[in-house]
This record gives C-alpha cells, sequence and structure tokens, in this order.
DNA sequence: AACATTCCAGCACATCCGTGCTGGAATGTC
DNA sequence: GACATTCCAGCACGGATGTGCTGGAATGTT
C-alpha cells in the first residue's frame, strides 16, 4: 500500500487555496484550475479529494464555518473575567478585524449568492445563522450575567435580552458586510469602536 | 437616417434583464448570451449598447441604485406626518420587504464581491454606501423632529442623533443581509417589526 | 424609387471551464 | 527485488464564454 497521503488534511489544504483566490480575486474565479494552480497541484490531482466543483465549494464553506467556531470556542474559554470585554472579544470574532477574521468574512459573503439556489450551500450558510445567532446570545448573557445558552437554538428566557441578542445578531452581519465591502470607509478601528458602543449601551 | 431607438431606454430595458437572470440564476450566470435571451435579443444586439460586458454590469448595478434613489425621493415627498411612520418607511424602502425592492437587493450584494476587485463598481458601491448613510440620517433626523441634512456628506449637527444613524446604517445593511440570505427565516414580517422596534426605541 | 444610415442575428475565433481518462511515477508490502 | 496499490500530471472532449465581424434587413430622407 504505497503513498499514503491524510485525505482530509490534503482537503483543508485545497480548501484553504480556494480561500486565497477568492480573497485576491473573487469567488468567480475559484476554478478548479485556479485552485489546484494556487495549491500547487495540477487540477486533475483535485479530483483525487473532490469529485465535482460542487463539492469542493461545500467543504470550503462548511470548513471555513468550521475553522471560526473553533476559534469563538477558543475566546469562550479565554481567562477574561470583565463581562463586557468577554461579550465584545466573542462577537468581535465574528468580525473582519484582522487578516484571518477578514478573509473569513471575504469567503462566507462571497458565497451568498449563490448559496442562495445551491441547496448544500444553502445548507451550511443556514447553519452559520444560527451559530451566529447563538453567539450573538453567548455575548449577550455574558454581559447580563445571565446564565449562556446551551444548545444553537436556545433562546434566553428573558424575552428583553433575547431581543437584544437577536439586533446584535443584524448588527454583526451589518458590521461584517461594512468591513470588506468598504474598509477604506470603516476600517477595522472604527468596527471595534461601534462593538465597544453598543456592548456598553446595555449596562 | 433609419430605425431611430432610444439608446437610453433600451439600455434600461436590457439591464432590467439582467437583474432578473441575477435573481433567477444569480450572477454568475449573467453572461452576455443569458441576458441577451431573457432580454429578448441576440447576444451581438447587446455590443450596440454595452461595448464590454464591464460597462453592461456597471451600468446594470448604477442604474439600480438610480431606481431606489427615485424611490426614496418618492417617499421623502410622501404626506405621512407621523415622525415615526415616515422613518420606517424611509428605512423599509432599502430593505427586502416586496419583489421589487427584494430584486433590488439582492443585485446589489451580488455585486458585492465583483466590486472588491472592480474600480468602477467599487465607485457604484460607495456611491451606494454614502447614500444609504445620508437616508440613515434623514430617518433619524424625521424621528428626532430636528433639520433634516441636505447634503449626501452632511452630518446630523448632534453627536448622539449621528451616532444613531451610524447604527441604523449598520443595521440597515443587517436586515438586508438577513431578509434576503435567509427569506425562510426571516420573513418580510419580522423585518417589519424590528425595523418599529428600532425606530420606536428612541423616543 | 433610390439611397444612406441604423440596427441586429448569426457566425467565427480564441480562451476558459468541468470533468473524464490514461500512463506512469512513487511507495509500502511481500 | 518484485509486485500491488496509491497517487498525480497531463491530455481530451464537449460546452460556455467575451468579443470581433459580416451580411442583410429595416427605415427615414431625397
Amino acid at each position: 500500500m504505497p503513498r499514503i497521503v491524510d485525505h482530509e488534511a490534503r482537503r483543508r489544504e485545497i480548501a484553504a487555496a480556494l480561500w486565497r483566490v477568492v480573497r485576491s480575486e473573487g469567488v468567480e474565479r475559484t476554478s478548479v484550475r485556479t485552485v489546484a494552480a494556487e495549491a500547487g497541484w495540477s487540477a486533475g490531482a483535485l479530483r483525487h479529494y473532490f469529485a465535482t466543483q460542487e463539492d469542493l465549494h461545500a467543504f470550503a464553506l462548511s470548513s471555513m464555518l468550521e475553522q471560526s467556531v473553533v476559534r469563538v470556542r477558543r475566546r469562550l474559554a479565554s481567562d477574561e473575567t470583565d463581562p463586557a470585554a468577554r461579550a465584545v472579544a466573542l462577537v468581535e470574532e465574528l468580525l473582519p478585524l484582522d487578516d484571518e477574521r477578514r478573509g473569513e468574512c471575504l469567503v462566507w459573503y462571497a458565497f451568498a449568492d449563490r448559496a442562495r439556489l445551491d441547496a448544500v450551500l444553502g445548507d451550511v450558510r443556514r447553519q452559520g445563522w444560527l451559530g451566529t445567532r447563538h453567539i450573538a446570545r453567548l455575548a449577550v448573557a455574558e454581559a447580563a450575567r445571565v446564565q449562556r445558552p446551551l444548545g444553537l437554538e436556545d433562546e434566553l428566557p428573558d424575552p428583553a435580552l433575547e431581543a437584544r441578542a437577536a439586533r446584535l445578531h443584524v448588527l454583526i452581519d451589518g458590521w461584517a458586510v461594512h468591513g470588506i465591502s468598504y474598509p477604506d470607509i470603516v476600517p477595522a478601528t472604527a468596527l471595534h469602536e461601534q462593538v465597544v458602543a453598543e456592548v456598553t449601551s446595555w449596562a
């Protein structure tokens, strides 16, 4: 049995190449050939890891989601003790404040139009919606010093806090769109200030 | 001099066909041929009105912006007297609450990724940012019963109101993204309720 | 009626696309 | 060392793409 490669690792490697192509040339340029070239492989090689381009796109988007989930979990386990600071940090994991998070946001919204008409991508995006809503609830719960919801779909018991989380969710997507679409008008510092202003307005 | 056609009208007609293709098949399918077929013309005919596909895209996006500007102006001249209702109506002109506005939002955000790397589309989107910010200020000014700003770049004199307008601007983009990306989770009625809740929270 | 001008369908061309396929290189096992 | 298996570069094919180009149809003027 020769040349055993870690398929899952190779798939993540190729997905990362796709992300780079999205960032530098746009989602319209993510052809099998350009992604393969970016990853340093031939187009044919990709077909050992993804049967079709649709599979590649779906994997690239869902593993991007997973990556940000991992980052949020790490942040949840942080030793920061100030409730407001914890809430701000949680929200900011989803905003384009540095290259890594900016890349995630770019890919996420670049696939929005395709996801509207593609069932698989649509499911991934719906998962992302649930996850973001959950994180919004976590941030609100942290700041209000109430018990954190456990499940992805668990609402906050207090209707006022639940409404606040829903509004924060909308703000998160709005901030993200502004940050990636108009980086010169809305720089990372401006985003940070707005997040802090929102969280402190809850007090 | 035979067969004089209204070039500008024909350009708008073709742009409307492009919008329909974006809505039904996504921006990736807006090839010269598909748009021509949707408009009922041949691909060659389009080249009498648009030198390149880039010109077509730029015109389609900027005329979409113009169309929504016209609608907002009409709303500004409305005879509604309740300040809060005027503010809500103003904001809702930019949200995907019916087919027309939904189409505008879809096209607007579908071109977001391309606009990031295309200078002409980027300029149009920047104009849209300014316009949306202006409308947010108008809505806040209406609700607060203070004088409306005149120019597109005029800030509200009161810093608190200006900050409120900036936040409303973020909410507008967030609502729009939610409305078009997750129409089953966030229906038009939910959007309307959230807009009303936000505006009434200012009182 | 004859003409000049405007318009448009269709073809041509080179390029890119997704995806099958093939031949051989690489490598772990016997 | 021989073999079986895994892997990958490259080619092939049919189709779609943007964009030039051409021939002729349509129409207002003379």
